[in-house]
RNA sequence: CGCGGGGUGGAGCAGUCUGGCAGCUCAGCUGGCUCAUAACCAGCAGGUCGCGGGUUCAAAUCCCGCCCCCGCAA
């Protein structure tokens, strides 16, 4: 069905929606109306921040819709704009069921995952913390259930071993940019044939907490490695550091494995050959950048001049538990 | 009034509590040494100590006001 007769609503918040409703733009798909999450507080100074979704909604002139809640009024509001299919991506609230049956054809969800793998809330990262290969994205028709519905197509992307979110996210927009389009077309000409998901392989994934970029050194450097590349955006990996007898965070904004497996025990900073290396359960982790509480992200060169004395401490993941 | 750390040569920091010559590591420059190094030796240059006011014989340091950066919280 041609895109032009179908009044499209479009439903999204964070930045992985943002990069599919930009490309809806630049290929002056109709989009009738853009629902997205009202304004949060965020930053330092708690101003509140309209959604990436909402930015690009509002450079490209788009009816802005901000629901605090889905009751009678919101729901009648959604139906008066008189819908034949809504895309829903990465909007971050559950929607209620009601909502599913409005548009003639439904609410079809982009989904970063190969489905049924990585059901929920953070499919990329669980994938590169798995060390996965591959993955991709999922466009589905949704049901009750959360990222259960009938598939509708997908398609596969590399992750290659360097990889960290920001650019394993930017290729699975991409992909879906590249099928979206199309598949819709197809879908309201009725010429796909959804397919249900397998749920025996199913998986699910977590909400990621900040606290969960702790790192524990007792592991395997890979695990570490890959925990790294799946926080790098957000809430990024720390650990704790002993200055002078107070306990400090440090984010580790960038980091390498070694090659050479050290004698340095879990968490134990040393030099060699002039890098600083962390101890693991296996091979050192170097780290390259860093931020520590109250200071600017820096070098790991710079980071040293001014704390020479972080050489041979050893890093641990709780405050105030430091040997001697 | 949410909590906390910070602004000192190009980079990262100490010095501030207890006012008294501007200090450390790195980078830079000059020369030297070495088969060689993110190595070593000798020397040089580089600073309105965030901004404004106050106290004082004397302020990076004490007092008042302001600006900016960052970690937490949300």
């Amino acid at each position: 069905m041609p895109l032009e007769e179908l009044n499209i609503i479009f439903m999204g918040t964070s930045d992985f929606a943002a990069k599919t409703l930009a490309y809806l733009c630049e290929q002056a798909v109709p989009i009738k109306t853009v629902i997205t999450q009202p304004d949060r507080p965020a930053g330092r100074k708690q101003v509140r921040t309209p959604s990436p979704v909402k930015i690009c909604a509002q450079s490209n002139r788009l009816l802005i819709k901000q629901f605090e809640k889905f009751g009678k009024e919101e729901l009648a509001a959604i139906n008066a704009l008189n819908p034949d299919i809504i895309i829903v991506s990465a909007y971050g609230l559950i929607l209620p069921p009601k909502i599913l049956s409005l548009p003639k054809f439904g609410c079809i969800n982009i989904h970063a995952s190969l489905l049924p793998l990585y059901r929920g809330p953070s499919p990329i990262q669980t994938a590169l913390r798995s060390g996965d290969k591959i993955s991709g994205v999922t466009i589905m028709l949704m049901d009750k259930g959360i990222d259960t519905g009938t598939i509708l197509r997908q398609k596969k992307v590399e992750i290659h071993p360097d990889d960290t979110f920001p650019n394993v996210q930017e290729k699975i927009a991409r992909a879906a940019n590249d099928i979206i389009i199309t598949t819709i077309k197809k879908y309201t000409a009725g010429k796909i044939n959804p397919v249900q998901q397998d749920p025996s392989t199913a998986t699910y994934t977590q909400l990621i907490k900040k606290s969960d970029g702790l790192i524990d050194w007792d592991s395997k450097a890979e695990l570490i490695y890959n925990k790294y590349r799946a926080f790098a955006e957000w809430p990024q990996v720390y650990t704790y550091f002993d200055d002078k007898g107070r306990t400090k965070k440090l984010i580790i904004d960038e980091i390498a494995i070694g090659e050479i497996r050290s004698k340095s025990s879990p968490g134990q900073v040393a030099q060699k050959d002039g890098i600083i290396q962390i101890g693991t359960k296996t091979l050192p982790i170097i780290p390259k950048q860093v931020t520590l509480e109250g200071s600017k992200k820096m070098d790991i060169r710079s980071f040293i001049n001014g704390k020479p004395h972080f050489i041979k401490t050893i890093l641990t993941t709780k405050r105030g538990l430091f040997p001697n």
